[in-house]
RNA sequence: GGUCUCUUGGCCGAGUGGCUAGGCACCGGUCUGCAAAACCGCCUACUCCGGUUCGAAUCCGGAAGAGACCUCCA
């Protein structure tokens, strides 16, 4: 199996020859969702980016450990670290226990990455969860010197840091020019710096969530969990550290800094990111108001959404892109994908429909080097799709009977859409189901009953059924092979 | 303001110093009781101004525009 893979590396700024640590395995940390709000087009992105990944190193042979983190705790609201915990802020709007929304707002990402047909990662740690482990990492870093506590809570010193190690590595940050250019903040009098981030805060009364430690009953600093569950379940020195380019800094430069502090090493080999998702060329954000679910995706109900679009569109549209590239969503643009992946999967029904030919006029093979090579160039996943629409070609070509294809062209044919546009890209046809027998049945029924009018030229009970089928929202298309249905 | 990135045809989006993806839309055709769909074919772009080069959309410099991060965010 070839394995000549080469990935863009943020801490080098250039695409690299990927070797993992152990050669048969990876190790891949994602940075996953805060579970405080319904799931949306922002979680959609690295979701997929990573699946992609995770599914095209297991297809090419590596046993992957993939952990993406569960965020239940600790994130803040506010400026610095004076605002309520995010869990608990909208528990108490909700009069509800902060582990109750937690846990349903994480039951709706589950659904919803579902539905886009995204791998459930090997580990979900849950950062609530993992108090323990990250209590034991800030007694490292403070035992390394690189911590420092004021009234129970423990922040960081990044310039004391700074001074051995190059804080700003993975973001191209200079720590002089940080310090030019914070913002005055109230409330961070605490710090010795502004840069400096907590590692432990001390809880607030009000504050519902909170842990004991030797500092304080308190609660764990944001940066903080994905340091001391990657560490756990990974190592001290992995492969992969995914997450989006949002999250560059100061979040990941911020965990290299508690690992190298705590452990006193790099934490990871490869840093990739995934581009953010911008709606009609803007950024996605609530305070403007284009901010999109995937239940509002999935429903099309949403005031800037033409339509509903099925996951496998969105999917389909995100993997269009590369991963390195901002996407724009739009209705004209999810309008052509969902079109463009029709016409995708028609051509793997098509495929199986061929005769084939005792010579052939195409060459297969080349079009399943072109999608490894595609793979294995940074994950081009619009390189794949658009080879997988030159055999889409191909196959409807021969279909006309203007190109020849033998049984064995046939075979790779195949195995080129399973591997590439199933195994790998993650997609599946969602377009004509049911999923309910009988009502298979019943339509099986009125189905042959408009083919008998049909042929009795009786136009106007066939057009009848068509049309109060539509009514209810079932649509009725004939082709050479008979009518198909399909429930909008 | 600081740091960084981007600017490709009607739209979305790959990509490479010369051989110039792909999808959607348009247009032409095939199929069809009609409709819709489907299928085939077709359209040759790279923000602007300089420079390097036999040759640049691709490299360098400048300009304009857009965006990201610096502050919760995927």
């Amino acid at each position: 199996m070839d394995k000549n893979i080469v990935v863009f590396n943020t801490l080098t700024r250039k695409k690299e020859k990927f070797e993992p640590l152990n050669s048969a395995f990876v190790g891949m940390y994602v940075c996953g969702p805060t579970v405080y709000g319904d799931p949306h087009l922002g979680h959609a992105r690295p979701a997929i980016t990573f699946d992609l990944i995770f599914r095209y190193l297991k297809h090419v042979g590596y046993k992957v450990r993939y952990v993406r983190n569960i965020t239940d705790v600790g994130h803040l609201e506010n400026d610095a670290d004076e605002g309520e915990d995010k869990i608990e802020k909208k528990a108490r709007l909700e009069q509800l226990e902060p582990m109750e929304v937690a846990q349903y707002y994480l039951d709706r990402y589950h659904k919803f990455m579902d539905r886009l047909n995204v791998l459930r990662p090997s580990i979900e740690p849950r950062a609530s969860g993992h108090i323990i482990e990250q209590v034991e990492m800030v007694k490292k870093i403070i035992k390394s010197g690189y911590a420092y506590e004021v009234n129970g809570s423990i922040y960081f010193d990044v310039e004391k840091y700074n001074k051995k190690n190059n804080y700003g590595k993975l973001s191209g940050r200079v720590l002089e020019d940080l310090l030019a250019n914070t913002r005055d903040l109230e409330g961070q009098d605490e710090k010795k710096n502004p840069f400096d981030f907590a590692l432990w805060k001390k809880a607030s009364p009000e504050h519902i969530m909170h842990w004991s430690s030797p500092w304080s009953e308190g609660f764990p600093g944001w940066h903080l969990e994905c340091s001391a569950m990657s560490t756990k379940y990974l190592g001290e020195y992995f492969d992969i550290h995914g997450g989006g380019m949002d999250l560059l800094f100061p979040h990941h430069e911020c965990e290299i800094a508690q690992s190298v502090a705590a452990n006193g090493k790099e934490p990871v080999k490869y840093w990739l990111h995934n581009n953010m998702i911008t709606i009609n060329g803007q950024k996605m954000g609530k305070s403007l108001g284009n901010f999109i679910t995937l239940e509002e995706f999935f429903t099309g109900n949403h005031k800037s959404l033409s339509q509903a679009f099925s996951p496998m569109t969105i999917r389909f549209f995100i993997l269009q892109a590369h991963y390195r590239s901002t996407v724009d969503f739009s209705n004209e643009a999810l309008q052509a994908a969902e079109k463009g992946l029709k016409k995708l999967m028609q051509g793997i029904v098509t495929l199986n429909k061929i005769k084939p030919s005792a010579n052939s006029d195409v060459n297969i093979i080349k079009l399943q080097h072109d999608c490894y090579d595609a793979m294995n160039d940074d994950f081009n996943s619009p390189i794949v799709i658009s080879n997988l629409f030159e055999a889409v070609r191909i196959i409807n070509s021969a279909n006309d009977g203007k190109e020849k294809l033998t049984i064995k062209d046939i075979e790779s044919l195949k195995k080129l859409f399973n591997d590439f546009a199933y195994d790998i890209l993650g997609l599946r046809d969602d377009s004509l189901y049911s999923g309910n027998n009988s009502i298979d049945g019943l339509m099986e029924l009125i189905l042959s009953l408009r083919k008998n009018a049909k042929e009795n030229k009786d136009f106007s009970t066939s057009d009848k059924i068509r049309d109060e089928l539509l009514k209810i929202g079932i649509t009725l298309k004939d082709t050479k092979d008979g009518a198909v249905w399909k429930v909008e």
